[in-house]
DNA sequence: GTCTATATATTGATAGAC
DNA sequence: GTCTATCAATATATAGAC
């Protein structure tokens, strides 16, 4: 892959920073929706930050820890989205559970990051308290919202959190990938689909 | 990453194969099965086959051209299974629907290839016309097992086409990502799990 | 805290011997 | 058709200068 023309390195233009690992997550958010989470590598992020590729390992140890530290921040961005669709989409627990498929197509789609890199096979090793309380917080909010559609017995609920995120990340995931490309979708009629076939999901029948 | 020991590169073991090209691409599918498509290299696949790595070059002409392969085999043995759990489904079409959404989950997890890679974004601008036609023929098939769910307008016949796809990509990739692992779920279980959610979606209400 | 420079690994791909 | 050898990129990560 040919490196993006705004990450050319060049010597002399290199510059410091007040806030270099908040400037990190926020590049790497960049890296992750342009290229996905499999073309990330540290030594992008530094080129875009026009810094040396050595500059990131004194704020994170390796390329992990940096990754952790923004599935952390996803985590609680992600469910701060989904708070906000829910409470804006009115009192039906139902039309809450919808808006909050959408928020995640969108939240996944234009920041680079959803499930895939909050629960991402590498990190989870790691141990990372903050993290794994944010992925926490985060399912609990999804748990809550689908209990609210309606009675169900417990396991039923659980498997509606399950589609409901297995729709959402499909979705986002496919769309990121090109598959819904010919078909001239926007993301916004992809948080629409998600959010239509969570709906019905979620309506008693 | 490491690489596997059974991937060791040992100048002087190794041989020649008898069809090559069909050789390659089955280790493809081992390796996609395994790693996923973001980590497939030709280099990989020509240490697990204990060839050089200039081998491969000589049957294709490079990386996107081995995996356009792949992928046009890919699609038509998913269109044999799927084609295969519908007739063992019986008659009743929604049982059809929904073992078409079990089959995908569990080729695409068990041979690490299914939209993602048929469809891959790279490999459409090969413009080659055998996966085109692959890929054609699975999605006419999709949506004929969709048609006979029940009467619908075209754009919700479509719908439910995508709806399966997604759900059951959703599932086959967050499973094979490791999402579902603390879980204990089964392949078996992610499978009837899609299967049962498309079922849903398609039984009229 | 950031830089330069470096060590090491892996990749895609090619040239030329056999 | 396959091998050896090689090149240019790119990656992670570290040592030591400033």
């Amino acid at each position: 892959m040919a490196a993006d023309t705004t990450d050319n390195q060049r010597p002399g233009r290199r510059y410091h920073h007040g806030d270099l690992p908040a400037a990190l997550i926020r590049t790497s958010f960049e890296l992750l929706a342009e290229h996905g989470l499999a073309a990330f590598s540290v030594a992008q992020v530094a080129r875009r930050l026009d810094i040396s590729t050595a500059a990131p390992y004194r704020h994170f140890s390796d390329r992990s820890h940096l990754l952790a530290a923004v599935a952390t921040t996803a985590a609680r961005e992600l469910a701060d989205a989904i708070r906000t669709a829910a409470a804006g989409a009115g009192a039906d627990p139902v039309d809450r559970f919808a808006a909050a498929a959408a928020a995640y197509v969108r939240f996944a789609v234009s920041r680079g990051a959803g499930f895939n890199v909050i629960y991402a096979a590498g990190l989870q090793e790691l141990h990372d308290q903050a993290l794994a309380d944010a992925g926490r917080q985060l399912m609990d909010l999804l748990i809550a919202l689908a209990e609210d559609t309606g009675e169900r017995p417990k396991r039923d609920r659980l498997r509606l959190v399950e589609n409901l995120i297995v729709l959402a990340h499909g979705y986002a995931t496919l769309y990121h990938d090109g598959f819904f490309a010919r078909g001239r979708y926007s993301l916004d009629d992809i948080a629409a689909r998600a959010s239509q076939a969570s709906r019905e999901l979620a309506t008693p029948r």
